[in-house]
DNA sequence: GCATCCTGACTGACTGGTCAGTCTATAAAG
DNA sequence: CTTTATAGACTGACCAGTCAGTCAGGATGC
């Protein structure tokens, strides 16, 4: 029917939208990004991003929570492709980690700017507490395979998924405002470490990088 | 003098407008304040608040900053009136768990706005930083003092720092968000437990609440 | 001819910052 | 003890720029 097609082309130009404004707002912060920037970007008028999303608001906390989706979306998929506990582990803690220029676009900044909004907007604090509950789920979930699969002990994995992920939250912050005592290589061990004391797992750092992320290579920075 | 006065009023007046604009900040974020609002609170017109700062950014930034120097300047000198390691590490930790209103007005929020402008502009990531390790050395310091008075082993008290410091951001960004998962209560229980592991400390959760905070009467829920 | 997509032109409200000049108080001069 | 000078604190009026959102109407597809 072709009302499939235009919803179609409907939701792509929605979510082309939700893109930019995403990267714009990594880029310059929340109330830095103008609709015109977001029109810009996609190659429309701004009032064509008023047709969209009504308001302003409603673009920048949707391009928040779209971005954030992507994110938790893209950890559950790898964690598809992995099978011990510690790779999978390792993997979520290194894709907290902004080492690379090149992961999802600087969406570091994003976290930052979701806590802000979350802060004072009852609307977008319960999206944040869905997001971040579901972030603890896979964390439980890694965990509980791990325990079925006789890698480890059996212990309560939400308690320690709670405590994991508050513990990566504020690694990640170091790391993502470049404090220079918390640099990503340390960052990663000091979250490996306390998971791998906290499971009863054996862990230790690789020479220099782990395995799970990027080829060996990685040319040079900038 | 009258030199003195003068520029004593001249402080005074400039105090006045970093704590009004920190306590807007609070309320309505960064650039949601307005230096007319700042203006109106110190009961002054606009135009002076320029007189002082010269421009928005920097009359927002230094409350950014005077803030979180407050707030680390009461947490020495708070420290400075007790004794225990256990009782000093409590105290660390309550005056992270925002449970009750009253404490530093809303300062919470000011945290999410700090990290957000030092993302992007590099001279509050360096305030950031001085900050933040100045924190991290506040920990290493009460630890350190522990060892020395021998209540527990010798260890690495920079190295607990960070991780200890990070864990405590994770744990009040949830508490400050208001996640149900994790109210104050149990942040409090997750940091003490983990400070006490890794320092090889005896502490157990004291009936519901801890005893270096507040009176155990606190009216209702907000 | 109808619905959806899309735009250029426009506007109304807001806001950071300027500026010319007032007010107050201390100091200097007469 | 007045008068005058100087400086810092302070303000009202104003401006120039910005930006979210409106609107009337054009294109496009069916």
């Amino acid at each position: 029917m072709t009302a499939r097609t235009l919803e179609t082309t409907h939701d792509q130009r929605r979510d082309q939208m939700l893109v930019a404004a995403a990267e714009l707002i990594a880029q310059r912060g929340f109330s830095e990004t103008r609709i015109a920037d977001v029109a810009e970007r996609v190659g429309a008028s701004p009032a064509l991003v008023i047709y969209y999303f009504g308001t302003k608001d409603s673009l920048l906390t949707g391009a928040l929570r779209y971005s954030e989706d992507t994110f938790y979306s893209a950890a559950d998929e790898m964690l598809g492709r992995t099978a011990s506990l510690g790779e999978r582990l390792e993997m979520l803690v290194s894709l907290c980690m902004p080492q690379g220029e090149d992961e999802l676009p600087g969406s570091w900044g994003l976290w930052f700017d979701l806590w802000t909004q979350a802060f004072r907007h009852p609307e977008v604090a319960r999206d944040r507490i869905e997001l971040d509950q579901r972030w603890r789920n896979t964390i439980s979930r890694v965990v509980q395979d791990g325990i079925e699969a006789g890698e480890i002990e059996p212990l309560d994995a939400d308690g320690f998924s709670v405590t994991f992920a508050a513990l990566l939250d504020g690694l990640t912050i170091q790391v993502a405002l470049r404090d220079p005592v918390v640099d990503p290589e340390r960052a990663f061990t000091i979250a490996m470490t306390f998971a791998a004391r906290e499971l009863g797992l054996e862990w230790q750092p690789t020479n220099g990088r782990n395995e799970t992320q990027r080829r060996s290579d990685d040319g040079r920075d900038g």
